[in-house]
DNA sequence: CACAGACATCGATAGCTGTCAATATAGATG
DNA sequence: CATCTATATTGACAGCTATCGATGTCTGTG
């Protein structure tokens, strides 16, 4: 049955943590965020995560993908894969085709550890 | 004399951006903030912005830095490059000591893109 | 000037990563 | 079952990077 599961840690990951600048990061806690910076610090799939993300329907399929770069499909699947892996895109499989969709919150999380609200 | 000066693009790269889900990046975009978000990428530099950002005054000295890790003092210094040449931390010499202060325009504009605000 | 301390740079090395071509898997369809 | 299409996996390779020890540079001090 589908439980009502507590609805934190978005991506198994970071919404751990204070704003950078509140109080320092433990070395634990860098390297738990560490690896959502790393999926997203490439232009590739810094690109996709934008693509999929303002998607209309929130959701785009990896043959819409495919075509938006001058990769080869096994590249963007790897970049998709990594993504995933993050926790920052979710899979959905319907019968031949696969969609993605961007996990907001582990997005937002990031965004505001990263964005500090003082300032 | 000071000018006023537009105030964006504070680290020569990325208050560029509408956040990721609004409009999908072109690949110049990505191809600039994607080397922001790969200095931020690593656990030692993800600390070394929290102590900076989170030491009073805003800024720290590079050897208060160099006690909080289990590394030597140039792999500190190499960090510490990354992060001044990403436009994230600012160098302040003063004698013999050197002071950084995390750059707050770049990591706010950072922010914001990745933390859509929609939501 | 000589020296000591703070920080940066250099050179080397092991490990990681983005990319591709080739191949595998799995669902739909005849 | 045979085949086509969409996506994933594998293996290989070039390029990058985190780390270190050694050394250089600059600054204050005796």
């Amino acid at each position: 049955m589908p439980k009502s599961l507590p609805l934190l840690d978005p991506a198994g990951t970071a919404a751990c943590c204070p704003p950078l600048s509140a109080e320092p990061l433990s070395q634990a806690q860098a390297e738990q965020v560490a690896p959502l910076l790393k999926a997203l610090a490439d232009p590739v799939r810094l690109r996709l995560m934008s693509l999929v993300a303002s998607h209309p329907g929130g959701e785009a399929c990896v043959c819409d993908l495919n075509n938006a770069f001058d990769l080869t499909q096994p590249t963007i699947s790897h970049h998709l894969k990594v993504l995933h892996e993050a926790g920052l895109l979710e899979r959905d499989k319907r019968g031949v085709w696969v969609y993605y969709r961007a996990s907001t919150q582990a997005l937002a999380s990031l965004g505001a550890l990263i964005g500090d609200p003082r300032l």
